[in-house]
DNA sequence: ATATAGAATCTTTTT
DNA sequence: GATTCTATAT
């Protein structure tokens, strides 16, 4: 078999790696290094060459983007489809497994999935249960901590309060949730890793199906493995699975939800047959860009080492911005992005990061006025939005009576006159006869316990259910879904709704229909279960829940987190807010590990940037509606100053103070903030800043040569270059 | 049962 | 500043 096509396009480095031996591999890939090529060209060889059976193949990664990602491109390289290989996220994969051994794993057979928010509600209602107060028995703490319990592969009876009155309270509400979530047939997000886990663990000829299935385990972005994960691969990779992964410790900044960067560290421990590669010329950004990334980020002392090297040029030096607040910062940044796209280039072009959601307003008021157009990453997404929801629950009570998350969602939305009175009494029913919510209306409604006006309400209810669910029976899946927007009023119930909110409520709703429309159920192809098409849809919407933004072929700016920014690449990177306290955020200053990670952060943010990196900061910021005097970042401070240009605009609020340089100077000699010149005796240099105006006005530049002086414009006579 | 006003509270995010 | 929950009035 010819593997030119393989190899080729691969350097030294990267090759070795796809071709590594039998046995381990841990592959050290710095950003821009090429390391999803890596992942797939080694399946690529894998099959190719090691003649491998694609059935025999797992790739995991995090998110379905990047699963969908590399599936493409290994079909892309092969030139054929490779259907049987397993490409998916930690949880899809775990999914598919409990679906094909629901028994095994104990599970009914229409299980449903909680997403956090479900999981939210579903904790608080546990807290309730338990008589606590929720002020002092937080839900999202309660949630927080369940889930790093099951992230580290914990049940309740593995836990020990110790005499710890808060932990004791916490196990307790850990123990109550279970029971919940085992009586509704639910099951969140933490819980299908940790069953999986579990599920092999005590079926150990099951394990040993997959574990001679699965001769090759591959993992994406390795240091973001939280311990159960790593725990599951080393499960299946057992004594005879090879693994091949692939990470960065520098790009580690998921450590707050669990992921434990130590898992590069232990893989050669706990796989003495190991072959580590290291990949560190970078494809992406210039010379000074990656200098300054480096310097920065040595000065972290937990790290593997690695240093970054392209044979690229220096390129544009990185710019800090100096800005005096942050409209100014805005203005100055969308003023960037315009020269840019004035200057030939696109708006997609450009990336604005920042450390938290609440800055992105100031930049979308900025580019709305100057009608640019833009695109924010990561808000409410498609399947999270309320009246999907809303719509979902309706399904999933339909298909499973037991889901008491759903029922409680939707017994009084649209409202139909069931209150809390009558909610709590329909709770306490079904709480003190061990039954699920829709039970306890039963009883309610056989025992009467109610008034009138309440019971009728209730019956109403249980009406439309048992209609909902006879009509849609034998239905297509979309026309389950229209059936179920008319029936429940959902849909009239939204039309009321006035103003672009409720307009836009309804076509996510037709949106819903259309999603229904185009699903294919190809859950489980391989397996013998055939699952249900609705329980399926009800599964995707769950474990993906889609973009719902602005499609991707537009042009527009990007803005958003740094978190999120991970794994992309612009030409032009904007990375804003580097202030104390803001970035390192104030939360993680105090604690030296913390800290490293939000230098890990600004490291991935920096080593976005392909051409133009620009780093800016404020001295003065708005921020929760408190205005606040700021000092620089620590981090700007730790860059090295040979690859720096420093802009500063003294205390001019807006950008327009740049231009009263270009009208007060003669028009040969205007010039603008940025602007390149020469000097007769100094040479070649770019305005950095300006003062004054009329016949004193003084420029600042910052010469190659000579470095940076103040310069009377009238007697200076600079010629713009 | 709902509508509205005041208060509290704000990292980072995927599944 | 903006959302989201809580208390109060209708």
């Amino acid at each position: 078999m010819d593997v030119s096509h393989i190899l080729d396009p691969l350097n030294d480095a990267q090759r070795e790696a796809v071709c590594a031996p039998a046995g381990h591999t841990l592959v050290l890939a710095g950003a821009g290094s090429g390391k999803t090529r890596v992942l797939v060209h080694r399946i690529a060889w894998l099959l190719e060459a090691e003649g491998v059976s694609p059935w025999g193949v797992l790739a995991v990664t995090f998110t379905n983007k990047a699963a969908g990602e590399m599936r493409g491109r290994i079909e892309q390289l092969l030139g054929r489809p490779a259907g049987a290989l397993w490409v998916g996220t930690f949880h899809g994969i775990a999914h598919r497994l409990l679906r094909a051994h629901w028994k095994e794993a104990e599970l009914p057979k229409d299980f449903q999935i909680l997403d956090s928010e479900d999981q939210q509600r579903a904790v608080r209602r546990v807290i309730r249960e338990l008589g606590l107060d929720e002020n002092r028995w937080a839900p999202r703490e309660a949630q927080w901590y369940i889930n790093a319990r099951k992230d580290e592969g914990k049940r309740p009876s593995h836990l020990q309060a110790a005499g710890d009155p808060w932990l004791k309270q916490m196990i307790a509400i850990y123990e109550h949730y279970e029971a919940f979530c085992r009586r509704s047939g639910l099951v969140d997000f933490a819980e299908l890793l940790l069953r999986a886990h579990e599920l092999w663990l005590q079926k150990p000829d099951l394990l040993a199906v997959y574990q001679r299935r699965f001769g090759h385990i591959l993992i994406d972005e390795f240091q973001d493995t939280n311990t159960i994960q790593y725990a599951w691969i080393r499960l299946l990779a057992g004594d005879s699975g090879r693994i091949f992964a692939v990470g960065d410790d520098d790009q580690s900044i998921y450590g707050w939800r669990g992921a434990r960067v130590e898992h590069i560290q232990q893989f050669q421990r706990h796989f003495p047959d190991t072959s580590v590669f290291r990949l560190e010329q970078n494809y992406r950004s210039s010379g000074n860009i990656l200098t300054a990334a480096n310097t920065l980020i040595a000065n972290n002392a937990e790290r593997l080492g690695k240093n970054l090297w392209t044979e690229d040029g220096a390129g544009a030096p990185v710019r800090i911005y100096n800005a005096f607040n942050e409209i100014d910062e805005a203005h100055y940044v969308v003023d960037s992005i315009r020269s840019h796209v004035d200057g030939g280039g696109r708006y997609d072009d450009n990336a604005i990061l920042y450390r938290s959601n609440a800055q992105s307003r100031i930049f979308e008021e900025v580019l709305i006025q100057q009608g640019i157009p833009y695109r924010v990453y990561g808000g409410l997404r498609f399947f999270e939005r309320q009246e999907i929801k809303d719509a979902l629950a309706y399904l999933r009570l339909a298909s499973n009576p037991l889901d008491d998350a759903s029922c409680e969602r939707i017994i009084n939305q649209p409202p139909r006159g069931i209150g809390q009175r009558t909610l709590a009494e329909v709770r306490e029913q079904a709480r003190s006869g061990g039954m699920s919510l829709w039970q306890g209306l039963h009883h309610v409604l056989e025992h009467r316990t109610l008034n009138a006006r309440a019971l009728n309400a209730l019956q109403s209810f249980v009406d439309l259910m048992e209609r909902l669910r006879s009509d849609i029976a034998g239905l297509a899946l979309a026309e389950q879904v229209e059936q179920m927007l008319h029936l429940s009023r959902l849909r009239e119930h939204y039309q009321k709704e006035k103003g672009e909110k409720g307009r836009a409520r309804l076509e996510n709703l037709d949106e819903l229909v259309s999603a229904a429309q185009v699903f294919v159920n190809d859950e489980v192809e391989d397996g013998e279960v055939q699952m249900d098409e609705l329980a399926a849809f009800l599964s995707h919407a769950a474990l993906e829940a889609g973009e719902g933004q602005a499609a991707e072929w537009d042009d527009y700016v990007q803005l958003m987190t740094l978190h999120s920014a991970k794994g992309l690449e612009f030409k032009q990177v904007f990375v804003c807010g580097m202030e104390e306290g803001l970035f390192p955020h104030k939360l993680s200053i105090d604690e030296p590990g913390r800290l490293e990670e939000e230098r890990r952060l600004c490291y991935v943010g920096m080593t976005r940037a392909r051409e133009q990196l620009t780093l800016s900061h404020a001295e003065k910021r708005r921020l929760y509606g408190e205005e606040t005097w700021t000092r620089p970042s620590r981090f700007l401070a730790e860059l090295p100053s040979e690859c720096i240009e420093q802009v500063r605009m003294n205390g001019s609020v807006t950008p327009s103070a740049a231009e009263p340089v270009a009208e007060q100077v003669d028009d040969d000699a205007a010039m603008q903030l940025g602007q390149r010149v020469i000097h007769d005796k100094f040479g070649a240099g770019v305005v950095l800043n300006y003062e004054g105006g009329g016949r004193h006005a003084r420029v600042q530049v910052n010469f190659e040569n000579v470095g940076t002086k103040w310069l009377v414009l009238e007697y200076a006579r600079l010629q713009r270059a």
